[in-house]
DNA sequence: AGGTTAACTTAGGATTCTAGCT
DNA sequence: AGCTAGAATCCTAAGTTAACCT
């Protein structure tokens, strides 16, 4: 027992998860922290005069500097708010007075330098901090997710944040909280002189560290990665629970079907706000502060989202987690149309539409409906059991890629259901610029082809290829058979730029990672003899270590 | 009843790795 | 062998949920 630390008891807990226990016994070796900062010494130019830093100074401006490429760079309240806090550093009696008449060229190109150095000696990707990777929890060696403490850096929100730009200080092991088994040693604070904030023996919780995060008021937490067991049973547990909704969808939906026209407004608005959730997998949409950014959710959407086509058309369009932009028109049965219409009508654009409605509120009629339904496993439910019919309905017997295609066709339609997007990648327009001169130049190729098929037929030799070379002479069944895989070619390349072009923006990751029930797609592979590797990354596989002995008829 | 806090899941972008090409 | 596109992994922001507080 090691309860002569020096460090103060923690009051009690106010709510802690579940409250179950989650651990028995608990070890492992705390956090890393980033190194400290080395001045480079490298100057700004202001007003085109070199200026010198302390090197508490450079290394914020530094931050700055090295995200000149960026899109926040040029975003005002990025510079604004980077200027306030870096500004407070320099003084207010400071040489510097402002921002834009600040040149970082130097140090931006002594980053690049740095970079470019960094790439010619690949050397040490030493193992350091392998110590830090692993718990032994229950006995049991399990991976640590995220034990490297976060650097210093300006905040970069997504979207509108309000705190772009803001100077992220740095963590201290005082900032630090560990969490840990009674028996298990204290971990020696990594930084000589230092020491942690607290430590606690809470095995209600599963984080093995927490700090408060400077620039928002909520928690970071270091907990075991993904592969772990714990976060493999929660996993589960959660796939489980989606499924459970299977035998409850049929009167949820007759429940919120007879609600859509209910005298009182506030079960009408319950009712409309869960057919869209289940519908369109909308997430629930928590009240959010003025300190961040405006983005909304199924129960937030304000009356300016959506539109009313008549006769019965709702048109969505709003900006969602991550402020991902969500556009949809659907078909919707006239109760719902009219429904919205009445929540709509009398409020300006920036009102509520769901103005009676909460998450909890909602959240406490869902239970009602069924034991431990929430919002958000309506998303797990709708993704798992659009895979789990698509694979059934699509897959046909052939090869293995053929069969792949399938896979990544459904894959796709649940991460458009979802909204799971991505930035169109960088190399994106050279790509298809490149398939499309491949295509032209087949195309080239194939007129030339089909001359020499005349010529062959009229007994005449070949042409000279464009290319100078001599084509051999052959039969004009021969050239048929040519022309025929040029022309499958062209085709195969055509279907690879168009489905390049759809896919530019969706993100299959996201929903195979946190919304596909594993035990769907190892199944799959188990009945069409593919192998799991081509489906889960090394990193996947280990995750869904639980899902593996599944059974081939398993049904989400 | 509504606001706050705590804990845990979900998310896209950045960075790093790797396989399949010249 | 060296390059590079795309995949994999890393990073940390931004959601959801429920219990507690007032």
């Amino acid at each position: 027992m090691t309860k002569d630390s020096n460090y103060a008891k923690t009051s009690k807990a106010l709510p802690s998860g579940d409250g179950k226990k989650k651990w028995t016994t608990l070890v492992h070796n705390g956090v890393t922290f980033p190194p400290s900062y080395k001045p480079h010494g490298i100057k700004i130019l202001y007003k085109g005069k070199p200026v010198s830093l302390s090197p508490e100074q450079e290394e914020v401006a530094t931050m700055f500097a090295v995200m000149r490429e960026t899109e926040y760079y040029n975003k005002p309240k990025f510079r604004e708010n980077f200027w306030n806090d870096w500004g407070r550093l320099l003084g207010k009696n400071h040489v510097i007075q402002n921002l834009d008449d600040c040149d970082f060229t130097p140090i931006y190109d002594w980053n690049l330098k740095q970079k470019e150095e960094k790439k010619g000696s690949k050397e040490q990707k030493s193992k350091q901090g392998e110590k830090y990777m692993w718990a032994i929890v229950d006995g049991v060696k399990e991976k640590v997710g995220n034990f490297k403490i976060e650097p210093p850096a300006l905040f970069r929100g997504r979207g509108e944040h309000p705190k772009i730009g803001k100077l992220k200080r740095r963590i201290h092991p005082c900032d630090i909280t560990l969490n840990i088994g009674e028996d298990a040693p204290i971990p020696e604070c990594p930084i000589p002189g230092e020491r942690w904030k607290d430590i606690k023996h809470d095995n209600t919780v599963t984080w093995l560290a927490i700090w408060n995060d400077p620039i928002n008021k909520r928690y970071k937490y270091v907990s075991l990665s993904a592969s772990s067991s714990q976060k493999g049973q929660r996993d589960k547990e959660k796939y489980e629970k989606a499924r459970k909704l299977k035998d409850y969808i049929d009167s949820i939906r007759a429940t919120y079907t007879k609600n859509f026209t209910a005298k009182d407004v506030s079960k009408r608005q319950i009712a409309v706000a869960t057919y869209l959730i289940d519908k369109l997998a909308l997430r629930a949409g928590n009240e959010k502060d003025d300190d961040e950014a405006e983005t909304v959710g199924c129960c937030t959407l304000k009356v300016e989202n959506v539109e009313c086509i008549p006769p019965n058309k709702l048109k969505f369009d709003f900006l969602g987690k991550d402020s991902i932009r969500y556009v949809n028109t659907i078909e919707v049965e006239p109760p719902v149309y009219k429904a919205i219409g009445q929540f709509r009508a009398g409020k300006s654009n920036s009102d509520d539409l769901f103005d009676e409605l909460d998450t909890s509120k909602l959240n406490a009629h869902l239970k009602e409906l069924m034991p431990d339904l929430t919002a958000k496993v309506f998303r797990t439910f709708n993704a798992s059991i659009t895979l789990d019919v698509m694979l059934r309905q699509e897959t046909r017997d052939g090869d293995v890629d053929q069969k792949v295609v399938v896979y990544e066709q459904a894959n796709k339609e649940v991460a458009i259901i979802c909204n799971h997007q991505r930035s169109v990648p960088k190399s994106h327009g050279a790509q298809i610029g490149r398939l499309a001169g491949k295509i032209e130049q087949l195309r080239e190729g194939l007129k030339e082809l089909k001359t020499n098929l005349e010529r062959a037929r009229k007994g005449k030799a070949p042409l000279e290829g464009a290319d100078g070379k001599k084509t051999r002479n052959i039969t004009p069944e021969a050239w048929e058979k040519k022309i025929a895989q040029q022309m499958k070619k062209t085709e195969k390349l055509e279907g690879d730029m168009k489905s390049k072009e759809e896919f530019k923006t969706v993100s299959l990751g996201t929903s195979k990672m946190n919304y596909l029930d594993p035990r769907i797609t190892v199944s799959w592979c188990k009945r069409h003899e593919v192998p799991i590797q081509k489906m889960f990354s090394k990193t996947l596989l280990e995750k869904f270590t639980w899902a593996m002995d599944v059974e081939p008829d398993f049904r989400f």
